[in-house]
DNA sequence: TGCCTTTATTGAAACGTTTCAATTCACGAT
DNA sequence: ATCGTGAATTGAAACGTTTCAATAAAGGCA
């Protein structure tokens, strides 16, 4: 039933020595043609296919690599998920996605089974902040790389994009509309991503020579999905001094406000701008197309993947690297002042 | 720098031998406690991993199955993965997700390389409607079921959703709701799913005792996203006789259709109602909320996977199965008549 | 004391490659 | 005729497990 094949057999077949069908295998050049004609023969005939495991075994490292991810079904994992995927394919290599849903204990199963695996690498979105138990894993040889997370230590590659200057560019651009108190509604401070966007905020408000305390309304949620988002507009039209424009941490949250904004009668952008934030698939797609902050997710990826191999292929020469994407203000409908005439492009992007 | 580590290192620290070790990892019940207890330790103090290779090398066969799908950004494979992967990973596999992009090359190059691992069996939903190169891939002893495809060949394991059907209660929704001309938006029709629900519309449209060449008005585009979707308003609008609802082949064409609506200052569902497809995370947070057919995702990567396990595990007493789910309609506010006083949940689902 | 059974451990073979030193062969140069 | 050279091929060792027949030790019973 299945397939018995081995190089032994097809050695046999073409009447040459193991050796040599390996070496058909590997580096063909060194074999005569008429022998090599006649193994590659004996191979299609045979069926025969390698066994990876026994490659493996032999050559000490396999050829894939890991990548773990916080959530496959977030768009922006699936976005830097094909950006390494199409790397690490030219490279000849398969990439394995793990899924740790947030759960420490699924991402520790995962690198156990990588581990065993001989994974040439692991590229991670670790769900702790801690990032020692990463180090051992370094020490055994495997390649590490941050994803998503800039690392504080400097002995770990790691690829982010800057959410400071994301936080102070959507800022910036709503005081350049006009506005003069604005709205941040997201999920808690204890994030990095979101402390750093607010930090962003912050700056965008002193450069405009505001104050910061009168100019930012917080409002804070305890998730970032759309339910939230449309929970908050109740806050926000009861701030003590209403804003005439709200930032949020993620598309979601926007999506979801925009929702509430238009129950309650409010026109976007009229009655209040919005600006979102991971310029997701369908942010232009909505009744009202949403600005947002785009992150170069495909490069994110890519580049985590480019320092992965360097790391793996040149152990000793590699140098720890920290790249910093920054991230694009998308400017749509539901950010433009009314008084703005300056054309309005499709925004298909 | 990269760990020694073997069972032969540990056995020796532990002074015992190879087997002992090894059934330590496997049998751990038919060795002696105080034996057992020592060559723990001994692995702890050095950090040993099993080597996987050596291991699958050895057994014949890999711990991980292959899930080969069209697209792994279209929300609708994320969440089948997560179906397959759970149930994967509670029977102590890996998944390795692999991404054909609808490219012919790009599939066989993988399955090629699981061809390589030895990989206990593949799930796929194939670039092409021929399946005969899976049977080769099957007869070679990897197990392989198709995924929201039924087999024609009785020869495979396959699991879809009944697109028929979907079309029925769709298009039986707006027949209740007092639509007689229903537009159809949608994709080439040499795409089976497309042509099913085409053919389940039909069904409902006689059903109700009408004329489907009446009934039913055609839209087709090339594609099948947003961009589309919104192109499609004039031919809509233009028609000799104009539909006064319209059901989209999925959710991303609903969208962009919408939005074309909006800006012709069409409302939603008063001037035109609208039914998408797939159900998609963000039908419900719309400006208005979109009816949509849900498919059961999830279950169909868990029920592809099971079926996948018991062809892998019993190869011979295994019956080639054909499961088939049932979509359901989920109501929303953009195809309520409005005639229609029925509460309105707040469409959270 | 000697025999039998049960329990625990051992050592070697096998899985299918790759690698590399060793061998063979043919051919041109001495 | 002999030697040296280079190209082509070979055969065995090694990679790290698991498996299984064989052995050893311990205990029970006559």
């Amino acid at each position: 039933m299945s397939s018995q094949s081995s190089i032994r057999e097809v050695a046999k077949r073409a009447g040459v020595s193991l050796g040599t069908v390996s070496n058909v295998l590997n580096r063909p050049e060194i074999v005569a043609l008429e022998t090599r004609q006649r193994v590659q023969q004996a191979i299609d005939e045979i069926g025969f296919v390698r066994n990876g495991s026994a490659r493996q075994l032999r050559a000490g490292r396999s050829q894939h690599i890991g990548l773990i991810v916080l959530d496959v079904a977030n768009p922006f994992f699936t976005e830097v998920a094909r950006g390494v995927e199409d790397l690490a394919n030219k490279a000849g290599y398969v990439v394995i996605l793990c899924n740790s849903d947030d759960s420490a204990e699924k991402e520790s199963n995962y690198l156990h089974v990588l581990e065993e695996q001989r994974t040439q690498g692991v590229l991670i979105t670790p769900v702790q902040s801690d990032t020692g138990y990463l180090q051992v894993f370094r020490q055994r040889g495997i390649a590490v790389v941050l994803l998503d997370r800039p690392s504080r230590s400097k002995d770990l590659c790691s690829v982010s994009v800057d959410d400071v200057r994301g936080g102070e560019i959507a800022a910036a651009h709503l005081l350049e509309e006009g506005h003069e108190r604005i709205g941040f509604v997201h999920g808690p401070l204890s994030i990095r991503q979101i402390a750093d966007r607010r930090r962003g905020m912050i700056r965008a408000v002193k450069t405009a020579g505001l104050d910061p305390d009168r100019a930012i309304v917080d409002i804070t949620t305890h998730a970032q999905s759309a339910r939230e988002g449309e929970e908050c507009v109740e806050k926000l039209l009861s701030a003590r001094t209403r804003p005439t424009a709200v930032f949020c941490a993620n598309d979601l949250l926007a999506l979801g406000l925009m929702r509430g904004l238009i129950k309650h009668g409010i026109s976007i952008p009229g009655g209040m701008a919005l600006v979102g934030y991971d310029d997701v698939e369908f942010a232009s797609v909505l009744s009202t197309p949403l600005t947002s902050i785009r992150q170069p997710k495909y490069e994110l990826g890519r580049a985590a993947a480019e320092l992965l191999f360097d790391e793996a292929n040149n152990p000793t020469t590699h140098q720890h690297k920290h790249v910093v994407y920054q991230p694009e203000l998308i400017v749509r409908e539901s950010s433009r002042s009314k008084r703005d005439d300056t054309p309005q492009p499709v925004g298909w992007e």
